[in-house]
Parts: structure tokens; C-alpha cells; sequence
DNA sequence: CACATGTCAGATAGACTGATATGT
DNA sequence: CACATATCAGTCTATCTGACATGT
């Protein structure tokens, strides 16, 4: 597509092609499973801190609260999680899984990982594990600074 | 956003995750250039191979056919490509990048130049060079077998 | 009143599907 | 006729903006 000759090293357009590439697979794997990024975002998320405001849901899987609604409302009608209202404070909906939803999640996760194998295939476990280091360092300090 | 403690080296999420990041200054780069990855993609597949019909450049640049019309319209209306019959068969346009468009490809090659050393601090000299070896089999792979 | 929360409408970019007209 | 080329219309996901009502 043009990178190595035309721009010595180019990390970012490689960055975005490669990921591209990644980006295709793990979606594939998600509609077999009749999901996308932000069912799997969400439910992720809730598994890992619990029930939550949609607020704190947003902000904690960086979803945007008006792309939040929409996730979540189709979550609900798949009975993956449950929306009700927090008696503290009547302006928050608090967000639950279901046990249906936590075998989602598994299903999920379960597709992530045939995707990795089907990603990683032209890599040895070192250099796996070197990737894996090198993205959390990119993640980790852009994950701040914004 | 969830990788780590849930499963092990998750890298197909990292890599999509880390890209998203990657992407969203990209464009950033792309549009303060008014223009966004598909003119990049574009002008530097022209610089690269000439001369070419649409066909042949959605097959270079990984573009749709359907989707080049719109991008090769706008490069156009830009005065960066020129669409002009091939007189050898009839149903073929042959796109030129114009002295404009090298200059913009110019433009859009520093962008990205920066955008990269924005992206990478986090990374040393080696860590670089690493990961874009990584990345370049990864790409390298996938991109044929599909 | 300022602010937080949830909702809805709309925009954009990238990628894909399918239909269609025209030419080889 | 089968096939290639260019075009157009429409779908889908992810992301973001802005408006708005309601409650703290």
C-alpha cells in the first residue's frame, strides 16, 4: 500500500493499516456471535467493576454516553443486561449483567481469542509478547494524555 | 478499557484498541490537510505506480471501486488527479496525480511524519524499529491471504 | 443557578453489498 | 455471451457534536 519506500519507518500509517486488518477480524468475530465492539466493551466493563451509572459506564469504556444508549438498549433486548433506576440518586439508570449476559461475555471472549490466533500466526511467542508490551506502552501513555 | 486481567496477552483487542488511538490522530493530521486517509491512500499509490485506471487503483490501495469514485471526485475538485478516457479501451478512466497533488501527497507525508513522533514518545529508538517490524509481518501476512 | 445524567437527532469516515450501464 | 469498468444507492460500525429534559 506504500509505506516502507515513500516514508522511512512509517509507525503511524502502518499502525492504522495493520489494525485495520485486526479491526476487520475482530468484528467478524463478534457478528458470528451477533455482537460489535460495544457490546463487548460494555459488558467487559461491567464484569470488571460491576453495576453502574451509564455515566460511569462511559467513562470507564470510553464509550460516548450518546452511543451508550443505543449499546445498551440493544444489550437489554438481548436480555445481557438490565437497566434500573438508583433510588440515590434518580437521574442515574444503574446497568447489571445478567447470567446470560456473563455467557455472552465468554463467547466473546472466546472469539477474541480464535482471532488472536488467526492474527498472530506469523509471529513466534517472543515477539507475541513483545508486540503485546509495545501496544500497552503506546495504550498506557495516550490512555492518559487524553 | 479491560485487556489485561481478563485475558491473558490479549493482542487482537489491544491492536484494535491501540489503533483506534492511532487513527484518531491520524486524521486529526489528514483533515487540518483537508483531506482524510482515502485521498493519502490515493496519491500515494499514483506516486508510486503511475498512471492507472480506477480498477487498477482500488486494486494498489486496498480501496473499494465503489468507494474510489467519490475519493478520486474530491481529489479532482481539488486539482490533485485528473481523470482522463483511455483511448485504448473505452470503458477505462486513467487518473494522473498533477503537480498539486504531489504537492499535497508532499503535505499529507509530513503530517503523518508528525503525527508519528506524537504517537511514539513513548517509545525509545529500538522499541520503534521493533514495532514496526512486528507490525510489517503482520501486515506483510495477512495482507496476502486476503 | 450550575452541573450531572440520560436521550435523541444528525454528521463523518471507512468499509462493504448490490444494482446498473457501458464497453471488451 | 461472459467479463471488466465505472457509477450510484444504501447499509453498518465507530466516533463525535449539539440539543434537550430532568434531577441534584
Amino acid at each position: 500500500m506504500s509505506e516502507p519506500t515513500r516514508l522511512a519507518g512509517l509507525h503511524s500509517w502502518l499502525l492504522t493499516q495493520t489494525a485495520a486488518q485486526a479491526s476487520r477480524l475482530v468484528n467478524e468475530g463478534f457478528a458470528s456471535a451477533d455482537a460489535r465492539g460495544y457490546h463487548f466493551r460494555v459488558l467487559a466493563t461491567l464484569d470488571e467493576h460491576g453495576p453502574a451509572s451509564q455515566a460511569a459506564l462511559g467513562r470507564r469504556s470510553g464509550i460516548h454516553l450518546s452511543d451508550l444508549v443505543a449499546a445498551i438498549n440493544e444489550l437489554a433486548d438481548r436480555g445481557f443486561v438490565e437497566r434500573s433506576p438508583d433510588p440515590g440518586d434518580r437521574r442515574r439508570n444503574i446497568v447489571t449483567v445478567t447470567a446470560a449476559g456473563r455467557e455472552q461475555l465468554a463467547r466473546l471472549d472466546r472469539q477474541l481469542a480464535d482471532v488472536q490466533e488467526r492474527l498472530l500466526v506469523p509471529l513466534t511467542g517472543p515477539e507475541r509478547a513483545e508486540l503485546a508490551t509495545l501496544l500497552g506502552k503506546l495504550l498506557g501513555y495516550h490512555r492518559m494524555s487524553s
